[in-house]
DNA sequence: TTTTTCACCGATAGTACTATCGGTGAAATT
DNA sequence: AATTTCACCGATAGTACTATCGGTGAAAAA
């Protein structure tokens, strides 16, 4: 009942999103080694052979993925930014710039496990393409850790700004990650986590400020002043 | 001129060392789907079938890798924490539980890239050595916090605590690959960034002890509690 | 010395996949 | 209505790998 008779060209590109959809989660599901022509093309229901009608070859499928992939996570990051900062209490939204990435990430997991992957697959396609993300997320969340008021203005603070960022990063998605595979059961609590790891990072940065240069001879001193 | 007459029984366990060497490095550079038994046959010298005296199919290969890599990570975290708890003083000693992971880490990257792969791809044979092991760092990295003197007494602090050391744990590995990238020169910052960041989760574990009003997550009622 | 063992070899059957080719019928164009 | 286009099909050549088999010579055992 379905079937309003479609065009050509609409019936093809029909079959490219089934195609498409398919891979995502034959990708999730079995890897990229399980990602093989035979098992999209039945996925989507047609011949293996026609699997070349759409793409030119099995790398251009992988290439398309990223590509999907990468717009697909940058449009959730967006979105999460653009609602964590209509927050406008400061600890709310302080709080809020964690707990929507891990939500963001229990939407689109399967996005998240292909990208962690790819990034430490030497034969993976998508290396690339992990490698840009991954950077991207940590600026994003040096931009957002910014944005919170912990400003970096010189080299070092950058640097640390940036690995500070990278940490808070890989902890989300370790908190994310164990979130899905049932063993913290509450996110607000990862979320809970996640701001006093960033709390204790971002003191210290802001005392490096005061401190004169001796790199990490200074923060001897650093302890728990008030 | 280095042979001096070896018995055949030495001659074959130099030759399955060889072997696993072999593999070792070719899973490192190029994956598990790389590792062929061709590859690691023609690496070690010997002809594709011969493997098969050694191992009984290619995956009894992937599981021997996986012991003794994990062997060999277990060694490397023993020593490590051996070496941090000599510190007599508290800061430093602090500070030492940190560093020494990473120095690990990087004496032997391609552990840890083997293992992270792995625990991400659905179609990996050393999956579970994987989820083992990262269970494992959890619980060895949430025992090095607790030895700190932050001992978690009832169930929601030592889930926090574990929540931590995963969080922790992420980031030290994050750390690590960064200094391997390039992009943190100095593993003693990044040393200094997880002291920072633990301390400021600690806090948070602190406070809930002194009881009700920690940040935000009393409000959630969040106890059952016994 | 004679016999047995066995680590290693080359050849090859079997499997799974990629990519191409010519054919077909219905949609689109003329 | 006649013709062209093209998404899809089945068949298949080509490639890369796994695993087995019988043979060989030197070490080990008799």
């Amino acid at each position: 009942m379905t079937s309003t008779q479609l065009s050509r060209s609409e019936a093809k590109d029909l079959t490219r999103r089934r195609l498409i959809r398919a891979a995502l989660s034959i990708l999730d599901a079995e890897g990229e080694a399980g990602l093989t022509t035979v098992k999209v093309a039945k996925a989507a229901g047609i011949a293996q052979s026609s699997f070349y009608v759409h793409f030119k070859d099995r790398q251009e499928l992988l290439r398309v993925l990223a590509e999907e992939g990468g717009e697909r996570l940058r449009k959730s990051m967006r979105e999460a930014r653009r609602q964590a900062r209509e927050h406008p209490d400061d600890l709310e939204r302080h709080r809020e710039t964690f707990r929507i990435p891990l939500e963001a990430i229990c939407r689109h997991p399967e996005l998240l496990r292909i990208q962690v992957r790819a990034r430490h697959d030497p034969s993976s396609s998508l290396r690339e393409f992990a490698a840009e993300t991954a950077a991207a997320y940590r600026e994003h969340h040096a931009a957002d850790l910014a944005a919170l008021g912990y400003t970096a203005d010189n080299e070092r603070d950058r640097r640390r700004l940036e690995m500070i960022a990278d940490g808070i990063n890989a902890a989300t998605n370790a908190l994310a990650m164990g979130h899905l595979e049932g063993r913290y059961p509450d996110l607000d609590e990862a979320a809970d986590i996640l701001v006093a790891l960033s709390r204790g990072a971002l003191r210290l940065l802001k005392s490096a400020r005061s401190g004169a240069g001796a790199d990490h001879a200074a923060d001897q001193g650093v302890e728990q002043q008030a």
